[in-house]
RNA sequence: GGCCCCGUGGCGGAAUUUGGUAGACGCACGCGACUUAAAAUCGCGAGCCUAUGGCGUGAGGGUUCGAGUCCCUCCGGGGCCACCA
């Protein structure tokens, strides 16, 4: 018996694949086209597990697309700019560039070997001045048309590192690299104006029900905030005699106000400690705690209340005191509230520390205005109002409406939307990025860059010997001359945020060779992504942004739409299981089992838990390397494994049985069809009519396996997928071949097979069609298709129920009618004895499924 | 704290779209064939139990002739957001 020698014909089929050039995509209005595109991968150094599942994904859709006629484009990239390049360059004296490319040509070599039928013409790499030059012209566009602007704003500083940090980037409080407290530091940033789009982001979420998986949408609209209330305007007393402009969502609770507060950010506060050294202090201290929303959680609430008041709206001698407090975020709204401590559990929180009176407005149902009260606990529910003048008496409902029209008619309030989301900062104080392409000059400001110049190159020669930003150190770089005034000019040395170069690169992936980002004729004909691919983890950000830059492209007019991906799946992550041991982390191969069968570490015998199922990561030491797993059982293996045991969506544990059972299940296709007893290439075609019994069932099986596959491939189900093919394989297995129909019926069987599994283990499938005698290409070849009307079988099984519960069953002819199935059915025998003397008080009759008999 | 998802054999999972045969397919397991033997391979078996019957989809209740599927309450696991005004 020989087995299948993968190396040889994986490495053949890969070159056959790209001598034909059969995966290069070019317009084709005769056909309609399907855009598929996985999330390009960081060059981090290898393949992970979780790309090849990625990766598989795409192929297995991209494959079955081909397959049905469709005008396929499947390409790939390089996510290349960002900091593990400049970690590298720091830790091991190699450079960014070199760190990076070597790192593409190893995964590139991983992923060919993987046999993905990208277009590889068409291979982008960020991090080359051929990418991101248009990326610097996009970022002008952006300026010109007002959607990228210059601000300054707090920020996340790291002390040590010397730079800026995302929000991400922060964890508990401290920078993820150096460990230091971060600070908060005011800096001049490039923003975006993403929330210009926040309306339009949100809403369309809306029509994508069933192309997004709902997890997703769900997530967006959460991120993106919005809140519906009013702004209401409060005269202030004292010391200013300005107006407070503050935003609620519950301007029904107005009559329970007892302060007002403004966060230590507000114009406001800075006015006023001006002349007031403990407020100075105070406000200090609360920027020093990080805008880490992590850590605003764990930071103690204080409020520095000031002799200013601010006049009630409604009750004439009512005045709110005003404090500054770390409660309000400053880029939450206006920066200010009202606190009603009856209705909202913070302001409650800050009443009760400050002695401020808690006035209930709200009475809950079943309660009474004389006992009811509020300890410490706010009352957030639906009820009716009290205690609050022209309101009382209404639901909150009722009395909110009332109230906005009210304050709108008074002139102190406006009806408003506020968003969580906040504008882009894309600044990074980092050199392995895309330069910003402005200069900063002291008479003229900040200025673009003129578009003759581009693109800006990063200069090779970069010094990583101390911290921060190497451009603001280079010797020369960043000097320039200002194209306005011509005196000299600074360059910007912030480069941008690597999630730029993945906000647009589907778009330039329809035409690479364009010297303008992309062409209207290529993005129209292919955009948008028809099937987008990626993990979970950029559920938010990347899918965000992208969502963003199509709009603003399209405001550009270099797009026609709006929304950058039709359909969208987020695979699950790939699990293994971990081992913990000797206070560490340990590779399986540390472990083994002592006498008592218990598991002990190899060196020092100490014992080891087995711990939980985690995802797959170095930290935890229970990555398994793609590479060598390819070259052990071949990369069709892996593809049909990852695919076989669970739906994409959900998290894979990976286990050494599973991929032994997608080895099995391909050298036993192997063997089926090259070493079956018959010459399966000289079967002589027949009418299928002439079937024996047996044969003209798995005839029909494997027409209604086609269905029922390719039904689950069309929704992502490619386990259930496998799973039907492998039922089907299963019968044909067992068809000896002998008699003229039987040997058809084991040809035609293979065929379906081997078409249907194509996609998924593509190699071996080529290399079998050229055994079952065909010259043209399996990946040329035609989905299969099924004949239904050899599906439908002409007779029904229907079950019998008694009071609900399954009894029996009887083989009907299909759609027989009620009173003969009742007949039927009821002198059955096990029926007959079940039934004997009892009163039949109901039957219910399911046409070709079900008859229940209700006694 | 708010919102959302999930809970099915020893295990991964089918069936949930449309209430109508629960447990497809695979792993692990057992038995048999082949072999001196083992491995590999092939075939067969298998939800559980006090077994001619009964019970079974986290628990309890409800709707229905009929519930894994719909509704309510609870328990368990996971995710997202979180002093968001």
């Amino acid at each position: 018996m020989t087995r299948y020698n993968f190396k040889v014909i994986e490495e053949k089929w890969q070159s056959k694949w790209s001598q034909c050039r059969y995966f290069e995509a070019n317009i084709n209005l005769s056909k309609p086209k399907f855009y598929i595109l996985e999330m390009f991968p960081y060059p981090s150094g290898n393949i992970h597990m979780g790309h090849v599942r990625n990766y598989t994904l795409g192929d297995v859709l991209a494959r079955y697309k081909i397959a049905r006629g469709f005008n396929v484009l499947h390409p790939i990239g390089w996510d290349a700019f960002g900091l593990p390049a400049e970690n590298a360059a720091i830790e091991r004296g190699i450079h960014p560039y070199d760190w990076t490319k070597n790192n593409i040509t190893n995964m590139r070599k991983s992923l060919k070997s993987m046999g993905m039928s990208y277009d590889w013409n068409r291979e982008i790499v960020t991090c080359d001045s051929s990418y991101y030059r248009h990326e610097q012209k996009i970022f002008l566009d952006f300026v010109k048309a007002g959607l990228a602007y210059h601000k300054e704003s707090w920020v996340n500083w790291d002390p040590v590192e010397k730079t800026v940090l995302a929000n991400e980037q922060v964890i508990n409080g401290a920078g993820w690299r150096s460990g230091a407290v971060v600070e908060k530091r005011k800096l001049k940033q490039w923003f975006l104006k993403i929330t210009d789009y926040a309306e339009d982001l949100l809403d369309t979420l809306k029509n994508m029900e069933n192309l997004w998986p709902d997890k997703i949408r769900l997530m967006q609209q959460n991120w993106i905030g919005r809140s519906d209330g009013v702004l209401i305007s409060f005269q202030l007393t004292g010391e200013v005699r300005e107006k407070l402009d503050v935003f609620t969502t519950r301007p029904d609770t107005l009559f329970g106000a007892s302060f007002c507060a403004i966060s230590a950010n507000h114009t406001l506060a800075y006015k006023l400690a001006e002349t007031n050294k403990t407020l100075q202090t105070f406000i200090a201290k609360c920027n020093r705690t990080c805008t880490s929303e992590v850590n605003i959680d764990t930071s103690e609430i204080n409020g520095y209340r000031t002799a200013i008041k601010a006049k009630h709206p409604f009750l004439p001698d009512k005045n709110l005191p005003v404090y500054i407090s770390n409660l309000v975020l400053a880029e939450y709204g206006t920066g200010a509230i009202f606190g009603c401590p009856s209705s909202n559990q913070r302001d409650l929180d800050f009443a009760r520390k400050y002695n401020l009176p808690v006035i209930p407005v709200v009475l809950p149902p079943k309660e009474n205005e004389a006992t009811f009260s509020v300890g410490c606990k706010a009352y957030t529910g639906p009820g009716t109002m009290y205690n609050s003048d022209f309101l009382n008496g209404m639901d909150v409902q009722t009395a909110k409406s009332a109230i906005i029209e009210r304050l709108e008619k008074c002139g102190i309030g406006k009806r408003s939307i506020t968003w969580r989301l906040r504008d882009w900062g894309v600044s990074r104080q980092r050199y392995w990025g895309c330069p910003i392409p402005m200069i900063h000059c002291k008479s003229c400001g900040a200025v673009a860059v003129p578009e003759d110049q581009l693109p800006i190159k990063l200069p090779m020669d970069i010094d990583f010997s101390s911290p921060g930003n190497p451009l603001d150190r280079h010797p020369t770089w960043k000097y320039t001359i200002c194209s306005l005034c011509g005196n000299n000019a600074i360059r910007e040395t912030d480069t941008l945020d690597t999630f730029f170069e993945s906000s647009w690169y589907f778009a330039r992936l329809t035409d690479v060779n364009s010297d303008i980002p992309f062409e209207h004729k290529s993005a129209n004909y292919w955009l948008p992504v028809d099937q987008y691919i990626g993990g979970v983890e950029h559920a938010i950000l990347h899918l965000l942004y992208a969502r963003f830059f199509t709009r603003a492209l399209r405001d550009c007019g270099y797009l026609s739409i709006k929304e950058p991906f039709s359909q969208l799946i987020t695979q699950g992550m790939v699990c293994h299981k971990t081992y913990w041991g000797g206070n560490r982390w340990l590779y399986p191969e540390e472990i083994t089992t002592n006498a008592s069968n218990r598991l002990i570490t190899i060196e020092g015998n100490e014992p080891v838990i087995a711990g939980r199922i985690e995802k797959m990561s170095k930290s935890k030491r229970n990555t398994v390397v793609p590479e060598t797993i390819i070259s052990q059982y071949g990369a069709d293996t892996v593809r049909l494994f990852i695919l076989s045991d669970n739906p994409p969506e959900r998290d894979l544990e990976w286990n050494e049985k599973g991929i032994d059972s997608a080895w099995r299940y391909i050298n036993r296709l192997w063997r089926e069809i090259t070493e079956y007893k018959i010459n399966l290439i000289s079967i002589k075609t027949i009418k299928p009519s002439v079937l024996s019994s047996e044969a003209k069932s798995i005839y029909r099986e494997c027409h209604r396996t086609i269905v029922s596959v390719t039904d689950n491939i069309e929704k992502y189900r490619f386990n259930s997928a496998i799973a039907q093919i492998r039922e089907l394989s299963n019968r044909i297995f067992t068809l000896s071949g002998k008699g003229e129909g039987e040997a058809w019926t084991l040809r035609f069987g293979f065929e379906t097979l081997i078409k249907m599994m194509a996609p998924i283990i593509p190699h071996i499938c080529e290399e079998l069609w050229l055994k079952l005698g065909y010259r043209d290409m399996l990946a040329n070849v035609p989905w299969p298709e099924a004949d239904v009307s050899l599906i439908e079988s002409k007779t029904v099984t229907i079950v019998i129920q008694i009071n609900g519960k399954l009894r029996g069953r009887i083989e009907t002819e299909k759609n027989t009618l009620e009173e003969e199935i009742i007949a039927q059915t009821s002198k059955h025998p096990s029926m007959l004895k079940l039934l004997e003397g009892k009163t039949i008080r109901k039957i219910i009759v399911v046409p070709n499924k079900v008859v229940n008999f209700v006694i």
